[in-house]
RNA sequence: GGUGGGGUUACCGAGUGGCCAAAGGGAACAGACUGUAAAUCUGUCGGCGCAGCCUUCGGAGGUUCGAAUCCUCCCCCCACCA
């Protein structure tokens, strides 16, 4: 079974240019392959995982997966799929971002074998613009480049198209091109909206070099009810622990949609196929210890065994915990008994005197970061949304004290899912 | 450069002197129902120990008892023309 059969099995592939070609050359070389990842934040989130992970089972099946950070690009902003200009972001932030995200994409990827980082600050800005125009420039039609999806977008909407913008195809093209030259790498991947930059990096290695370079495209991964993925009310799901802690990165897919288990399974784990086959026949509350197998899986891969170990005690300890029939997923090595602990639980240090003295419900859910402001606070407590320990919060300046905690610890809950534990700072 | 149209509660979009912390929608959050799911119904959705007060309608001034609304200057965006 070759890569690209891995690929589109499990649901990576959208679109590929020369199918069987590509095929042939997937089984006969070792072939280079990269996609790049904006700058744009400095980490990655839950929406970068699909490309993640195609570059993951590029290294897996021995074919050499290059991660493109745009430090060059990232400068000018890729306008595809996008209704409104990115703002720039300064060349320091820039620098700072890659060195991140490359950090980060060492988790999944391993650069010390068949893997590697590029950067394509490194040739675009040398770049000198009239032999640029003369030697790539002269390659692109405008007429073509008018129809891509991804400009004519933005020709519509209000707010146009800056011409910063419209340099990027060419930008991304040129990249290909290099990647070409130095690495000989044939093959770009990328998700759905990269089509046309994808399309037009391979007409260009035609065109100057006369040789075959191949695409992939990425579907559009949404959950079954429409949205994009990796949202939720604090914003997106980062993969750096510091800005989504495991243990919400584990929640965060936990809550996963049950039409999606299955499909998510392929895509964000590396679970063998036939047994996800298996979870495709579950239903209702029988795919639940299926979700904890997916988080675990993606916790794991994202921050290790470990911290998956204590995201998935935490939430046992929180929700009441699994039973992972041994026979479910049997590759994971999710632990298959009931176990709880509490270490993955976000906390929170009081010194003793406050709350000896007690402290007023809402001010507390507001301190703790359980509710945006105390106006919130009090209107989520007046609602019968907010519990200590399990037990209902009847007025919203309620005091808490010691005496309410459980060896030593309150736990507060916001709603049925967000939990935050206090305890006696030392 | 000219002409016209715009910038509203971190999203969309009403509002052209007091009834406006500002309609409606989306998103989100909570409650009920559940399986830490979806759908549905209900409530909430600027801040503050909240029957009250404070800060918001691109920015700075001004008129007025009173301004998101009127006037002046400035900044930014869009369309058409050049």
């Amino acid at each position: 079974m070759s890569v690209l059969d891995v690929l589109q099995s499990r649901g990576f592939v959208e679109a590929v240019t020369h199918q069987e070609e590509l095929a042939d050359l997937l089984n006969q070389e070792e072939v280079v392959c990269y996609i790049g990842f904006d700058p744009t934040a400095d980490s990655l989130h839950v929406g970068s995982l699909v490309p993640i992970m195609a570059l993951c089972h590029m290294q897996r099946a021995g074919h050499h997966p290059i991660a493109l950070l745009g430090g060059g690009t990232g400068l000018v902003g890729d306008p595809s799929g996008k209704t409104e200009m990115r703002k720039l972001l300064d060349a320091n932030l820039v620098e700072q971002n890659c060195q991140a995200i490359a950090a980060q994409l060492g988790r999944f990827l391993d650069f010390s074998k068949n893997a590697s980082v590029e950067n394509n600050a490194d040739w675009l800005l040398g770049l000198k613009y009239i032999p640029f125009l003369r030697d790539i420039g002269r390659h692109f039609s405008v007429n073509r480049m008018l129809k891509a999806e991804s400009c004519r977008l933005r020709l519509e909407s209000e707010e146009g198209l800056s011409f910063i913008e419209f340099n990027y195809m060419l930008l991304q093209a040129y990249d290909f091109l290099k990647l070409f030259d130095r690495r000989g790498c044939r093959l770009q991947m990328g998700g759905s909206d990269q089509w046309g930059n994808i399309v037009a990096g391979v007409d260009l290695i035609r065109r100057v070099r006369g040789q075959t370079a191949f695409g992939i495209t990425f579907p559009l991964i949404t959950t079954s009810s429409g949205a994009k993925m990796g949202k939720t009310a604090k914003g997106a799901v980062w993969l750096s622990p510091e800005k989504t802690s495991p243990y919400e990165y584990f929640q965060y897919w936990v809550n996963t949609h049950d039409d999606d288990v299955a499909r998510f399974l392929c895509l964000f784990t590396f679970l063998p196929g036939e047994e996800i086959e298996a979870v495709e026949s579950l239903s209702g509350q029988d795919l639940n210890p299926a979700k904890a197998v997916l988080a675990f899986e993606a916790t794991a891969l994202a921050h290790g065994t470990e911290a998956a170990d204590e995201a998935f005690s935490a939430a046992a300890a929180m929700f009441g915990g699994w039973n992972i029939p041994a026979g479910l997923l049997p590759s994971s090595s999710i632990p298959r008994k009931k176990g709880a602990a509490d270490k993955g639980v976000p906390t929170t240090a009081i010194p003793r005197e406050r709350l000896e003295k007690g402290i007023p419900a809402f001010e507390l859910f507001a301190e703790v970061g359980l509710c945006a402001s105390r106006g919130a606070a009090r209107r989520l407590l007046a609602q019968g949304g907010g519990y200590v320990n399990d037990r209902r919060v009847e007025a919203f300046d309620q005091a808490v004290t010691l005496a309410d905690a459980v060896d030593g610890a309150l736990t507060l809950r916001a709603g049925k899912k967000r939990h935050h534990r206090v305890v006696e700072e030392k």
